[in-house]
RNA sequence: GUGGCCGUAGCUCAAUUGGUAGAGCCCCGGGUUGUGGUCCCGGUGGUUGUGGGUUCGAGUCCCAUCGGUCACCCCA
């Protein structure tokens, strides 16, 4: 038997309605907040990701979809977001529209990584993008933002982690002070930690190991080497978060896997027990614009996962409504069937929800299926007359021609 | 990509030391019942993830493979 592919799932009827709450919500905030729908290919030249990404990233290294076409052109499955976003940004000329441009996508995203439990390799994220500002006003704005949408859903067990890793004007010399720290205290550290020395330092911090853990905490944090400038921008986002009641945590060692941060970055941390308890993450990335060849241009966003999202719901209890049906159609013994079906194509005309039996059901098939559906009313229709039966009222008989009028009355 | 655990009907699960594959829910039909709910009766549905192997005989043991899950890794 042919199953979905490995990491990814489908998403059945049952439930969609959790799904458009979700997507409805967030679509709605992004509109409150003045952000506008963008859509981007599902894939794009693969030089697009390498650069942006960095190529010590996990994504590049070994989790791209990565094909050649059938000219030979190398494409790449987007793996995230903010790239494709960025690099429309500049192609279409978004940079002499006002600034800035506050844009956002609900798409789905693909990574090779091992699945798990809240980790596809086709997920979904809704990527939120602020371009052409360097105003920390907008960094507090998307973290409240998502904070907002998890309000609206009822996710209240979540923390925010909060960081600056500075910019390109004062991470160059921290590095420095950090390798250096790191090879006069090569000794304290395991395997793990020093494979990351070389490539990308800053990572050391993510480690697991307890024991070099402990030993970092004496290591110099980005936090104490940021120039004058992060510094204030640091500052400003906190105290705007301050006064837009956002409450966080400051987490010296949050680095994002994606080289193009600078500056902010946050994270939100779900209740799930396990590793994937990630709801979203994003940061500043005032480098991005330029490094695919547009102008020197700020931006700040971040992707929230939607099936990381569903999963919190779901702990929270989360449920929706299945869509109403406003009328279901009963045919008893020798009803004209033709008949019953015009009038209910004239009722769907004007609005009404409407639902028949397709199935060759018993009467009582008929009205269970009325009931399952959840139908408002249910028509019984006969040869020549027909019964009207809605919940809490007596039962209404009327002719079939009288039928559409009497329901769309 | 590495390691542990798991894989029986659409769903949740049974099946002695290897001996013909079952139940509940769901679905369909019927009976009861002043609504379609309840209760009762009956029925549909499975090459036991897949492919090999051992055996007179494999859901059960072995190998491989696919998928899920947990951990590593990493992230959403």
């Amino acid at each position: 038997m042919i199953k979905a592919p490995r990491g990814t799932h489908d998403v059945l009827p049952a439930e969609q309605p959790l799904w458009a709450r979700v997507l409805g919500e967030a679509e709605a905030l992004c509109g409150a907040y003045g952000y506008r729908r963008i859509v981007t290919p599902g894939f794009e030249e693969t030089e697009l990701f390498k650069r942006t990404s960095g190529g010590g990233s996990d994504i590049v290294q070994k989790e791209m979809y990565t094909f050649a076409d059938r000219s030979g052109r190398s494409l790449t499955l987007r793996p995230e977001a903010t790239a494709a976003i960025a690099r429309a940004y500049v192609e279409h000329g978004l940079a002499r529209e006002p600034q800035p441009q506050k844009l956002y996508t609900v798409a789905p995203l693909y990574r090779y990584a091992a699945p798990q439990r809240g980790r596809y390799r086709e997920h979904w994220q809704v990527s939120v993008e602020a371009l052409g500002s360097a105003d920390p006003a907008l960094d507090a704005e998307l973290i409240q933002l998502y904070s907002e949408l998890l309000r609206r859903l009822g996710v209240t067990d979540y923390e925010l982690l909060l960081n600056s890793i500075g910019d390109a004007a004062c991470r160059p010399a921290y590095l420095e002070r950090l390798s250096a720290w790191l090879d006069r205290h090569a000794d304290l550290l395991d395997a793990e930690a020093r494979g990351k020395v070389e490539t990308s330092p800053l990572r050391v911090f993510d480690v697991k190991s307890s024991r070099v853990r402990e030993a970092l905490e004496a290591a110099p944090k980005i936090g104490d080497s940021l120039c004058a400038a992060c510094e204030e921008h640091f500052a400003a986002v906190r105290c705007t978060l301050d006064a837009l009641g956002v409450s966080y945590r400051l987490e010296p060692t949050l680095v994002r896997g994606l080289d193009y941060y600078t500056r902010t970055t946050w994270q939100f941390e779900g209740p799930d027990g396990g590793q994937q308890s990630t709801l979203s993450g994003g940061g500043r990335y005032d480098g991005l614009v330029e490094e695919i060849g547009g102008a020197a241009t700020p931006g700040v966003g971040f992707g929230a996962g939607i099936e990381r999202l569903l999963l919190a719901l779901a702990a929270a209890g989360a449920s929706a409504d299945p869509p109403s049906l406003d009328v279901f159609f009963v045919l008893d013994d020798g009803a004209p069937r033709e008949r019953v079906l015009a009038a209910m194509a004239e009722l769907r005309r004007r609005g009404l929800a409407c639902d028949t039996d397709y199935a060759s059901r018993s009467l009582r098939g008929q009205l269970t299926q009325a009931g399952r559906l959840g139908a408002a009313r249910t028509v019984i229709a006969g040869p020549a007359r027909a019964v009207v039966r809605e919940r809490g009222r007596p039962d209404l008989e009327v002719s079939l021609a009288e039928l559409a009028a009497t329901l769309a009355g």
